[in-house]
DNA sequence: TACTGTCGTTAACTCGCGTTACTAACGCGA
DNA sequence: TCGCGTTAGTAACGCGAGTTAACGACAGTA
């Protein structure tokens, strides 16, 4: 049995008026339509069931009232407490409330031409690309191209790129700050790399704050993970370990990641290290997987929810043709303190912020 | 700048042909056309950088390559790590293999006028409605609509209804076969209430397994949360402290839940209760939530990302008009049998499921 | 009576593409 | 030369809506 659909043709016919008369009465363009007409176009409409087609709605009006998403990866995504689930928390509250729906392209961003192509194809007003791309050729083109886009945790050089995004600057001053304040002098940071714009805009704030602090920008152990292409557990244990080997050893891990370290953390009492009295650690996003780690990790928390809602925001301000207040939306952090940082027996051991100009073993 | 797109009239007049050509060069239906205007129309095409219309070719086909999926509640789902977010995986992977992309629905489960309108609208090929739904009304009138749709983790009553759930009946017998092996014979058993078909079916299952072992039925000492909606750990805390007050006491807890029972576990050593030495403890779903509790949770396992894509191919089936072998697809489950149920210090209390007809005490 | 101006309504065009049915041109054999 | 078949290509219609421009009816005026 296939779905027969009541069209406005049929609802015209059945009120005995012109398909023009029920497309202005349905659509609410009712000026010079008689209140007796108007009552009886609802009418038949609703008794027979009509409901618009969504095809040929876009066609004649251009807007089909769907966003687009594009994730990096999206089953690795969904499939975890991650925090682009968190961001698409924000971005279905926000879709809700302007009365949009989602459509997720589950093309690979490897096969970015075919997404390109999806996107141009105008199935959507406009789309939100969720990532951290590296190695990006399809942000610039669709800028290019002038397609309604925001870039989400992330953006790229273009003077037509939208983005939201966490301060990422802060947070790396943040994590690096607190550990300098609780007496650490030689510190880890990992990251991804600079070719990421949060990998550098990270290790930026940490270097703030070493700089800040007096301490030598070599007392900031720096291990990118881009040679690697994913941080590994494996990977960091090994760089863990040569660091713990080294004089002066570090005593701190600031890591721009959260599954990971997790995994480490929870191995390195069967090596004998301790945390936080052997080694803090600090780590990013703040979701449950830092709070629920054994010890719970303290983390630099994003504003997740908020990133999605204010993309949504920014999207649909675009798609509408609003003029926007800025380019790129940068929500502050906030510095969750937890137990991976805090030896239990000890609560201050060094006031606050006192510029160390010599390095100190932990 | 609006995006002017290329359109199909375009290429044509480029390439000094109809457009009736190039359309039978681009959807492949090119017989009779010679290959050196094959070619050229091909050429030109790309050149000018020609996309189809989305809405357009919609229109005409009456297809979108699209699938539609409403979640009962969508934020909730995304937000923690729960069955849907992986049920979700297994659909992404799926949708993507097939080459079609995946419409959310915004609106409220509560909204289902709306969502009626929408899946009526056309602007998906098929929909999963992913839930557990109660008091639906959706998933009734869109069977009689004829819209293709398939039920996830949950099927009502009605000749059209095609749907992908596990198998609960045995999920229930088995977590209670495991807790009786155990030698457990008072247990209480945490469930929605029978007005879901998985609650119904997952206490069938339990039943089934208490008179296999011959246990009297209330020795099953039930629990639906159906009447306060979702259970709260308040709730569970105070259901499980009757029952330990009782004489005799339940010794295992069977809980068709994840989340709760597990906030519920960790809060228990604050009022002196050792899990499983006072208390054995089995969930449902055994996702990382079981798995990284303390104790970790002997678990009924889902196969949530089979489901997934198994629901994608059944959709797909009808979506195209296939003679499904099946309206109901049951997939298996498996017990994960962790600490939550095993004493450290007993290997085994009792054989194998001898049959015991008296209650004994815990 | 004719002319003007509303009011209510609709014919006709548009959106971009699939598809059917038809034509013009060409080649070949009788 | 006529007739036929084949090849190469296109005109025209449809999908289901929005939208523009114009029409007929009727009332009011000159």
């Amino acid at each position: 049995m296939p779905v027969r659909r009541v069209r406005m043709i049929d609802v015209a016919e059945a009120a005995g008026v012109s398909r023009t008369t029920v497309s202005f009465v349905l659509s609410g363009r009712d000026a010079g339509i008689p209140l007796e007409t108007k009552q009886r176009v609802l009418r038949v409409a609703r008794q027979m069931g009509y409901r618009h087609n969504d095809a040929a709605l876009a066609l004649a009006t251009g807007r089909t009232r769907r966003l687009g998403i594009v994730l990096n990866d999206p089953t690795s995504f969904i499939r975890s407490d991650s925090y682009v689930a968190h961001i698409l928390a924000g971005v279905f509250d926000s879709a809700l409330r302007y009365n949009y729906n989602l459509l997720m392209h589950t093309a690979r961003y490897t096969d970015w031409h075919a997404l390109y192509g999806e996107i141009l194809s105008g199935a959507t007003d406009g789309t939100l690309l969720v990532g951290r791309f590296e190695h990006d050729e399809l942000t610039p083109a669709l800028l290019e191209a002038g397609v309604p886009v925001v870039c989400v945790s992330y953006q790229i050089e273009h003077p037509g790129c939208y983005s939201v995004d966490c301060d990422n600057e802060q947070g790396g001053y943040l994590a690096l700050r607190h550990v300098i304040e609780r007496g650490h002098r030689q510190i880890a940071f990992f990251y991804p790399g600079e070719t990421l714009s949060w990998g550098r805009d990270r290790l930026q704030g940490a270097r703030r704050a070493m700089a800040e602090a007096g301490l030598p920008e070599q007392n900031l152990r720096l291990f990118a993970w881009r040679e690697i292409g994913q941080p590994t557990q494996e990977w960091m244990q090994e760089a863990l370990s040569f660091l713990l080997s080294q004089k002066p050893s570090v005593t701190a891990v600031v890591c721009c990641e959260e599954g990971r370290i997790r995994q480490v953390v929870e191995a390195l009492p069967d090596v004998g290290i301790r945390v936080p009295d052997d080694l803090a650690v600090v780590s990013f996003n703040s979701t449950e997987q830092s709070a629920r780690c054994r010890p719970p990790l303290t983390s630099v928390a994003q504003p997740l929810e908020e990133i999605g809602t204010a993309a949504v925001d920014m999207l649909i301000g675009r798609v509408e043709g609003r003029d926007l207040p800025e380019h790129c939306r940068r929500l502050p952090v906030r510095l969750d303190v937890r137990d991976s940082t805090i030896p239990a027996r000890s609560l201050a051991l060094v006031p606050d912020r006192s510029p160390v100009v010599e390095q100190a073993s932990g």
